[in-house]
DNA sequence: ACCTTATACATAGTTTATCTATGGAAAGAT
DNA sequence: ATCTTTCCATAGATAAACTATGTATAAGGT
């Protein structure tokens, strides 16, 4: 009867990388990062609130993001978490990692 | 004075599919699994002995590899691994799995 | 003989990130 | 009234990798 769940799993690591990516968009709230990661991978990656709030708040605590309550369009109240300088930093520095990984291990998997 | 870390950390959740593949070339003792993906991945790659052995371990228990002593052309005492059938489907599925997941990601990170 | 390096296996304990499972609260629709 | 959706948040469990450590032997240099 359910539908069946797509299941998608995070790598670890590779959630505050796509939570920076997204904000470079703009400031949003924890719940639209969420919506907006799930809709453009095409349902694929599945961030729970579970991850995703405690990341949040290790990437206010290292400074790369800031937040502050707001309202939203459908007049609720939500954080908005914005992009930081140093967030956009990181954010290079995290993607040329992935990057970089994510080359070696198609050595590994694709030889020549 | 030392030489310039490298640095390369695994990401979760790959290491047992890069052992898998590596095992498709022939069966292979874990020391030189752990080289042989350090080689490939030009030196990005590192698999610490602390990581590898235990993902051995596991890999025996779920059926994907077996393994036996044998004698390495040093004339060393080593453990050989072996991938199984049931390991070469897994990596299909792992490798499958894998690639969705990052294509995914690169949805996120290089939008249209 | 001795010492060092490289090879080779293995475990214990820590860290860290994610997940599951909960819980609360308010807006809007039926 | 009640239900669904939106939105935040935490506690506890799980799992994978890391650091550190220990053992042992072969080969090669001095």
């Amino acid at each position: 009867m359910g539908k069946e769940s797509t299941k998608g799993p995070l790598m670890p690591g590779t959630l505050e990388m796509l939570v920076l990516k997204t904000l470079t968009r703009g400031p949003l709230h924890g719940y639209g990062i969420a919506q907006y990661i799930r809709q453009v991978s095409d349902d694929v990656l599945r961030v729970e609130e579970g991850s995703l709030y405690p990341a949040l708040q290790r990437l206010q605590i290292k400074g790369w993001v800031t937040s502050e309550w707001d309202v939203t369009g459908n007049n609720r109240r939500a954080r908005y978490y914005r992009l930081t300088p140093l967030g956009r930093k990181q954010l290079a520095a995290e993607s040329a990692a992935y990057n970089r990984i994510t080359e070696a291990i198609a050595r590994v998997m694709n030889p020549a």
